[in-house]
DNA sequence: CAGCATATTGCAATCGATTGCAATATAGCC
DNA sequence: GGCTATATTGCAATCGATTGCAATATGCTG
């Protein structure tokens, strides 16, 4: 028996048809042991096929718990793109689905247009429990603020173990290492850096570029480390105009996203360089595409399932009065046709 | 003078500062006429002072108003991939940053695990003013219960002209129209379709593709229209064992997206087929990597700058009492080297 | 000064759910 | 039946902002 409300009822309408008080009906809607078995059967019956759903302000206001998180993506001021971007759609999903299954609401909003205080915003006006937030951006103001303000709030980035706040994040530098260990691997003897180390994570990533060359005994040259934007338009100029123009030969590249080295590899091919032949290339990120480009990318995975489903699970502990704490990812080499060349 | 506050002020606290009462300082904070400007401008500044916000549920409960948008990606519950997956962060910000501007929240959540009445979780409880559903699926219920409910909603999708509820979306059938004739003046003389034509957005695209052919006096052969997945590993697949197999020569595809359309041309690069001199290619949405995959991609530009600030203006003019229509947008053909034959 | 019109402010109620504590009901034991 | 312990329920207050309407203040005119 499904009875479609003319108007949106109240509790206290569903108390009335229980002939139950409403504080009854609440307890008894929100499995309260203190009410009677029959007592609750009967309101949850009543309130079932009413589709009766409890006023989530009123809730609010009430209880001082909103069981909304709010989600802000970090965008780079320069570039109005996230660096982020490439798996950004795969992290926002899986804290959405999670979130959902936890019984919270999330918000989304950018760092563009956000207001520029986001403890007063989202936890003063009451509009969230907590915060996640998407990128590290070049150390934005305002995440030292939320550390300030003690608020319950997580970040993904580069965990380096030594924040201020829970991060959350792959294990660039290991990636990185990988990546140039397995290039090297596959016979090259010099390698460019294609990213902005400006960031937190890339500089990570460059630290594990420069971990494999020296256990390879190679001493990195500080001009193959060549700051490069986050998309493909960057990578394929950057290769183009610094590449050959005063750096020597280089038979490597390992560019600090997928997006970056697939505008490298472009301009390889315009120059007619066989790619991995004469110069091997690897990003990070392993984005839908990597694999249906020509050649294929070989690229480092991060497993961002596992991410987005930490990134909720540690900031619920924290809300729920638990500890949250930073953690790296393990990520995973992807050999694909840019890299493998034949012995 | 910012003064740290030790505790989240109430409108109470700033009232007692300014020496007025709680609604006084409410109407003085919302601006209201009836409010003397200096009065006025005492508490605001107070308010300022004191980086107070409102408290945003309990103005909810009393307005009535949440003045929260919420967003669903509806997913295609064979792939759990969305077919917007192509653009999806592009409009999810356009319509993040635009609700923001008209001071909107905005929450998000995906059809996987959604509640299945969203009228009753959404409206109902209160938790947002109005719905944008970013995708239309294969006529999903819940987009028709929403419709009955007469709820404001507004669904990203393909306007046909037809249906009950508004929806703003590209021009489907001209751009696919553009794309084929474009393919045809290239010389293709006989043109594969590859997408999925259950879900109405590629019907649309087909219609186009067929208006095109019939335009040049080509009778469309039912066989060459082959329904595939929005991923670029079903238009390799599909272009493998489909395409040479029992379809007869070809020398062009249309691919319904441009996941297909990489996913295809990898395929076809793999058995040594020359793009596009022996057979050509366009996609549709330009995503980012189809300017930068090798050769890069001929493809329909979708305006998701556009589409996202629509959606935000109809959704919002049918809350705020006025209507909310369907609406088509211009989509573009960006010419690239996958299909542009030398003469 | 009185009267009238308008500006300004504050009281009190409201929104709808939740919860502390007191009142009432129930069960068990002597 | 009376007493005690426990179960169950309901009253009333609370959360914090907003707003209708009445009260009060102010300005102008005769």
């Amino acid at each position: 028996m499904t009875i479609k409300p003319a108007k949106t009822m109240t509790l206290s309408d569903i108390a009335r048809l229980a002939g139950v008080s409403e504080s009854t009906a609440s307890r008894a809607l929100r499995d309260n042991p203190v009410i009677n078995a029959q007592t609750r059967q009967k309101v949850q019956q009543i309130a079932a096929d009413h589709q009766f759903k409890v006023n989530a302000t009123a809730r609010s206001l009430r209880t001082q718990k909103s069981h909304t998180i709010a989600v802000i993506i970090l965008f780079d001021a320069k570039t109005q793109q996230a660096i982020t971007d490439p798996f950004l759609l795969d992290i926002l999903g899986v804290i959405a689905d999670e979130l959902t299954r936890q019984g919270y609401d999330m918000l989304l909003s950018t760092s563009k247009t956000t207001d520029k205080d986001w403890r007063s915003y989202y936890f003063d006006s009451k509009r969230a429990d907590g915060l996640i937030v998407i990128g590290q951006g070049e150390h934005d103001e305002r995440v030292e603020q939320l550390s300030d303000a003690g608020v319950p709030f997580v970040v993904w980035g580069a965990a380096t173990g030594t924040e201020r706040f829970p991060v959350i994040g792959s294990d660039n530098r290991q990636g990185a290492q990988l990546a140039v260990t397995h290039l090297l691997a596959q016979g090259c003897k010099r390698i460019a850096f294609l990213g902005d180390i400006r960031h937190t994570e890339i500089e990570m990533r460059y630290l594990g570029y420069q971990d494999a060359l020296q256990a390879a005994g190679i001493k990195p040259e500080a001009k193959l480390q060549l700051n490069t934007d986050f998309t493909a338009q960057a990578g394929y100029l950057q290769t183009q105009q610094a590449l050959f123009g005063e750096l020597g030969s280089l038979d490597g590249i390992f560019a600090a996203s997928d997006a970056i080295a697939m505008g490298a590899m472009k301009a390889l091919l315009e120059r007619g360089i066989k790619v991995p032949q004469q110069l091997a290339l690897v990003g990070f990120d392993d984005i839908a595409m990597s694999a249906y480009c020509t050649p294929s990318l070989t690229t480092v995975k991060q497993d961002t399932h596992a991410g987005g489903k930490l990134l909720v699970a540690q900031l619920l502990s924290r809300i729920n009065g638990g500890k949250a704490a930073s953690q790296l990812l393990p990520v995973k080499l992807i050999e694909r046709q840019s890299s493998l060349r034949k012995e």
